[in-house]
RNA sequence: CGGGGCGUGGCUCAGCCUGGUAGAGCACCUGGUUCGGGACUAGGGGGUCGGAGGUUCGAAUCCUCUCGCCCCGACCA
């Protein structure tokens, strides 16, 4: 016995989450408080998470640049709104070169101030318009608690910035941004997500409107997992972001600005692991396939080892993020054990009777509907030839990914609550812990919101677009019975 | 910032009440036997007990101060 199994899900969800992150070596606490050292294993989720967002992005129509971390503290008052969100998370710098500045700069805790001022630079005309850009970078917001992934003082992010010549335009590309992140919660991370625009209480400070996606992760709580701006004229007004139109009369440009972070990871990872430890899907997954050689006498060690670097040497060439384990002070079990904690979608066993067969066994990392089941307690093994190894890997890595949403989108159906009738039923459902989805009317009061995330600890996770909405529309308020305005999704949240 | 908890080899923790200058498991190193679901065995290396001050012949242990971290709450991506 080496390591000790996981806190399970069910006994408590939070210290799975946290024992699974450090044990999976994805990332863990630095010695500045509220900041975390992401490790290889973590970080490699995030460059495949920046890779294929990026290609998205550049896709449409963006480019990449990149703004300073330090702020003059004045760029951050020039909004109102803006400088009230933010000002108590902000870390500021008042000294430099041993000495004290004239004006304490602020590390960047999004970055539309900087941005916009340069872009009111380089704009004159409306020819000059649209501007897309986006940066990779890191923020910094002093958080009060933080968690490893979800909330840190210091998070990576990319944040796009646009400006546009009309508001038309402007609302377009919020959404499409929107489109964008939705696309590759599905088809990347495997995350069945809600669109939808966040109530004023919740909007972006210095936004029109915030759009988001929000996720269910395995305790029924919304993690927003990113969101996209409109802003209208507010920062390019504050800014003096100005353009000659077509009709020669100067107007302020139309803003939007979008971002997600780090946090993705945190979503992933509370989306689709197990008691086993981390789950990952096969496109966002560092290691694709680990091949385990077994073998007991030198003979068979000769001729497993031989097989296993060809195998590994093909793969590696045809692009396959393949690793090989050929640790000999360990047993193949407690490889498996390990390689299943890090989440690794595949794993390839291949011993003297595989050589003799030229096959050899995978494992996927979750059980596939699509397979032929296993013996009960059993994984599922599957037998397959070593001629056609790229193939059966292709397959069974999309496969897995397909699997991973479907289990999401079954998870997240079965704990969305619809037609609740009273406030009193809503109340008795977030009280029992396990959380969900609650979909109600809502009369549009922010007061109303107030008190009920008072009461329950739910918030408007979103304001659904319609093809979420439910087939007959709540008439009423829940809370108040008057008219209903709005269906909203209420839930506790990250 | 309020409430709770904790700082002792890399990790998890015991020792503290009833002071006598450290101990276990895991991990690590070396050898042998193992290896298709967490191996066994023999030997070995590594800590001055978060920090400062105090009491004492003597402090991981008692006292004071301090720093940090974790959990719960208010705030948030």
């Amino acid at each position: 016995m080496a390591e000790e199994k996981l806190t399970t899900r069910a006994q408590d969800f939070s210290a799975w989450y946290n024992e699974l992150v450090e044990r999976a070596q994805l990332a863990e606490h630095s010695p500045v408080r509220g900041c975390m050292v992401i490790r290889p294993n973590g970080y490699g989720i995030w460059e495949l998470i920046q890779q294929n967002l990026d290609k998205m992005f550049k896709d449409t129509g963006h480019e990449n640049a990149y703004f300073p971390l330090l702020i003059p503290q004045s760029f951050m008052s020039k909004e109102a709104e803006h400088v009230e969100g933010f000002a108590p998370e902000l870390a500021v710098v008042t000294h430099g070169g041993g000495k004290e500045l004239e004006e304490p700069l602020v590390i960047r805790p999004t970055s539309e101030t900087m941005i916009y001022t340069m872009f009111a630079k380089w704009v004159q005309g409306y020819r000059d318009l649209p501007i897309l850009m986006n940066q990779w970078a890191n923020v910094v917001r002093w958080e009060m608690r933080t968690r490893l992934f979800l909330r840190t003082s210091e998070f990576l992010w990319q944040e796009g910035h646009t400006a546009h010549e009309t508001e038309a335009e402007a609302e377009e590309e919020t959404l499409k941004m929107l489109g964008v992140y939705r696309k590759f919660a599905e088809e990347f991370m495997a995350i069945p997500v809600i669109t939808g625009l966040k109530t004023d209480s919740e909007r972006f400070a210095g936004a029109l409107r915030t759009y988001c996606i929000e996720a269910m992760m395995q305790d029924n709580k919304a993690l927003q997992a990113g969101t996209s701006h409109n802003l209208g004229q507010n920062f390019s007004k504050a800014f003096d972001l100005k353009f000659q139109g077509r009709d020669g009369s100067v107007q302020y440009a139309w803003n939007t600005s979008w971002g997600v972070s780090t946090r993705l990871v945190g979503g992933i990872i509370m989306t689709h692991s197990d008691d086993d430890g981390l789950v990952l899907p096969p496109r966002l997954a560092p290691t694709v396939a680990v091949i385990v050689p077994i073998f007991k006498t030198d003979e068979e060690r000769a001729s497993v080892l031989e097989a296993a670097d060809a195998i590994y040497n093909e793969m590696r060439s045809k692009g396959f993020r393949v690793k090989i384990d050929k640790r000999d002070n360990m047993s193949p079990g407690a490889k498996y054990y390990e390689w299943e904690l890090k989440g690794v979608p595949l794993r390839i066993e291949i011993g003297p009777k595989d050589v003799a067969n030229k096959t050899v066994v995978i494992v996927p990392r979750i059980t596939l509907d699509s397979r032929e089941a296993a013996k009960p307690g059993r994984k599922q093994k599957l037998f397959v030839s070593m001629d056609t190894l790229s193939n059966s890997i292709e397959e069974l890595s999309s496969e897995l990914q397909a699997q991973l949403l479907k289990n999401a989108i079954a998870r997240r159906e079965a704990n969305t609550i619809r037609g609740v009738k009273t406030y009193e039923e809503m109340k008795e459902i977030f009280s029992k812990g396990e959380g969900a989805f609650v979909y109600a009317g809502w009369n549009g009061d922010p007061a109303i919101e107030a008190k009920v995330k008072e009461e329950t600890k739910a918030t408007i996770r979103c304001i659904p677009d319609a093809e979420f909405r439910s087939a007959v529309a709540p008439a009423t308020c829940l809370v108040t019975g008057e008219k209903a305005k709005h269906e909203v999704i209420w839930s506790k949240a990250y």
